[in-house]
Order: C-alpha cells, then sequence, then structure tokens
DNA sequence: CACGATTGAGACTAGTCTGTCTCTTTGCTA
DNA sequence: TAGCAAAGAGACAGACTAGTCTCAATCGTG
C-alpha cells in the first residue's frame, strides 16, 4: 500500500549521494573547503557519517568532487550558457562575461570563484585539491583561448590569460565589496580588444 | 632551565614580543591564519605560551597586528619604496609597480598577497579581521588613486580601482603559476593609461 | 642585595577536526 | 516471506584547536 504522505527511507536514501552533493556544494562554495567540517556536511544533508564516507573515502575526495560539481554547475551551464546566449560575435561574447558577471556580483550571496578561493587557502602546490582548482581554471581559460581564437587575436594564449587576469581581478574587489567591479572590468577588455583588432596583422579599424 | 650557550634569557625575553611578530608574519603570510595554530608560532618564535597571551589577548589580535606589519613591510617598505624608486612620472610609477610584481611573482618564495589571501579565507564579512583586510586594501588603493591625480586622469578614484583589478587579478594568476602574468598586467595597464592621457574624456592637467 | 616584572615550561580545559566502528532499521527483490 | 544492500544513529579514537593557569627562573633597577 502506498503511502504519499511521508517520505519512504528508501527515496531519501536511493538520493543519498545527490544530497550530499548539493550540501557540500552550497556549505563549500560559501565557506570554503577548510572552513567547512564533514560534520556539519552530515547534519545538514540529514545523512549519516558512514553514509558519507561510503560515497567518499575522505574529505578531499568529497572536496574534489565539489570543484567537478562547481564547473559543471558555475563554469559550463551558467557562464558559458549565458554568455553564448547573450553575444553574437566572439568578441561580444568575450565582453558579455563581465555582463554577466555584472549581474553576479550584484546578488546579495555573492559567494566568489570556489577555485580561486580554494587555491589561495591551501598553501602545498602539490595538494591535489589545489592541483585542482588550477586545472578548473584552465578549463575556464580554454574557453577564453576558444574565443580569442574565434575573434582573429594574434596569440589567443596569451590574450585568454590576460582576459582571465581582468576576470579574476574583478572577482576579488567584488568580494572586497565594490559592486561596479564588473564594469571597470569590461571597460579594460575592451580596450583590450580594440587594441588586437587594429594591432599588429590585422590593419587598424580607426575612424578616418 | 639550562640555558645552552650564550644568548642570555633576559636578552631574549627582551626581544620576546618581536620574535613573536616575526615568527606571525613568516607564517601567516605564507600560509594564511586559520591554518596556523598559536601553538606553530609559539614553537616557532621559542616562545611561552604565556608570553604570546599577555602580548597578544588572543589569536585574532595576533592577526591583526600580523596585518598591520604585512602594511608596513610590503606595502610601504617594499611596494611603495620600490615603485617610487623606479618611476619618475606618476605615470611611469604606475607602470612600473608590475615591474616590481615581475620580480616578486619569480620568487621561488612567492608567497602572494596576504590581505587577498586572508580576506578570501573569512566567510563572516563582520569579522574584525577580515573588515581590516579590506581597509589595508583601501590603503593599497589611496596610493594608486594618489599617482592617478598626480598623473592627471579624469577620475582618479575609477582609475584606482581598474589599476588594483589589474594588480589582484595578476596576483592570482601568478598564485596559479602564472610567472609572465606581471607583464600581462603592465600590457593592459599600458592601454589604460593610453586611453586616459589620448581618450575623449581627457582632463588638461599639467602635462604640454 | 633584594624586589618587581617578565618570561619559560608545561599541565590542563573544553572544544573541534577527520575518520572508524558497531548496531539497528529500512526497502527492494527473489 | 526471507535475505540483502544501503542507510541511519551514534559512540569512539587520536589529533589538533584556542586559551587558562601555576610555578620557577631570570632580568633590570633601587
Amino acid at each position: 500500500m502506498t503511502d504519499p504522505k511521508r517520505t519512504p527511507r528508501a527515496a531519501r536514501a536511493a538520493n543519498a549521494r545527490e544530497r550530499i552533493d548539493r550540501t557540500a556544494y552550497e556549505l563549500f562554495s560559501r565557506r570554503g573547503i577548510r572552513a567547512v567540517g564533514v560534520d556539519k556536511v552530515i547534519a545538514r544533508s540529514g545523512v549519516a557519517k558512514m553514509t558519507l564516507y561510503r560515497h567518499y573515502p575522505s574529505k578531499n575526495k568529497l572536496a574534489l568532487a565539489f570543484l567537478r560539481r562547481r564547473e559543471e554547475l558555475w563554469t559550463r551551464a551558467w557562464l558559458q550558457e549565458e554568455v553564448e546566449r547573450r553575444g553574437g560575435t566572439p568578441g561580444e561574447r568575450l565582453l558579455a562575461i563581465f555582463d554577466v558577471f555584472d549581474k553576479w556580483f550584484r546578488r546579495a550571496d555573492f559567494e566568489g570563484c570556489s577555485f580561486i578561493n580554494v587555491l589561495l587557502e591551501i598553501d602545498d602546490r602539490s595538494d591535489p585539491v589545489r592541483v585542482a582548482t588550477v586545472r578548473h581554471l584552465e578549463t575556464i581559460r580554454d574557453f577564453l583561448r576558444q574565443l580569442a581564437g574565434e575573434a582573429g587575436v594574434s596569440d589567443p594564449d596569451a590574450f585568454a590569460r590576460q582576459w582571465h587576469i581582468l576576470m579574476k581581478g574583478s572577482i576579488v574587489s567584488a568580494g572586497e565589496g565594490d559592486r561596479e567591479a564588473a564594469r571597470r572590468a569590461k571597460a579594460m577588455g575592451a580596450l583590450l580588444l580594440a587594441s588586437e583588432s587594429g594591432g599588429k596583422h590585422r590593419r587598424p579599424r580607426e575612424n578616418p
């Protein structure tokens, strides 16, 4: 006989992992990894300790799973989707990054970039979690390099790294409290883009 | 007991506070504040626990003292001194920041910016230590605003914030491992500076 | 020489952390 | 209906955390 009222134990149990993942995402993205204990994840997700440790053999593994999820949800499903939806040309898309950031920075619950946060909170350069953040940041730069290449800049890798500096700088500034950080970065991005389309192996497009 | 060799107890005791400060600086600047326990500071500085707690009533107070020292040594005695030594005009000095950063980023023991690191490792926006880092970052921006004003920029505050974005972005990139980050940021700084001195909203101040 | 202040050394409290273990309960399936 | 795999609940270990407290050694100064 089906009982629609209470949530059956099995139904909850079935998505125990999903509850862990979601809770870890909420906590780690907002407060950092070191600052959040497994006990907190357990209490918030309503899961038994052994259940968590059966899915993830250590907190580090859970942290790595969190970073993967962050890339899925933040980098791909949010940033890239949003940017591709807004901008038409590669150049427009690059600039649209800062429009997306602008809305992000103005959110009351702005949480910053988890990759930067985790990168800076781990001292040991060989730490697997730290290494993973560097890799995830590279994924973001791959996206930038792709757009830069499509935009026809002379050195897409160097350009992507410069663009990434603008992004990371504006994120830190937003964390400091500057809500206009995205617009400030966008203005510099526009300058960089203009200097690229008017420089080196390209004819100046300046007004006569 | 049994004081080995020289270094009389009194001589050591006399600069107990200085030893604490120096040790806290070394540890906090390199590993962050949360990651370093008071026991570590005590062991490394060779000071008794009660000695530390008599000078600083809590670890937070020690952290605040560390940040003040960081501003003294890093911001003023190092960055500002170096920049003023290298550059002649305000514009040259602004660009010289990235020359100084370039040498910094190439150091094997590059430790990053403590203000950014501490800012991002503390979640609570009302935390006194976090508030202090924001204030110390403002001190850096004051310096930038001063130079921007002297350079005749139309909006020194906005310019300083943009410049600071370049600085912070390049520091994070250097932390990621990009040793060319300073040069990349400098190139963007040069563009920004050029757009200000030759742009539409130019403000004739000094200069021919 | 003696006093007062500072420091060293380390025990101690009370709490946190990650990770392990046992035991019971649950729901699905054969 | 019996068995099995997954999960809940919570005790537990061992290490670490910030901070308190006591007591003796040592210094500079009167």
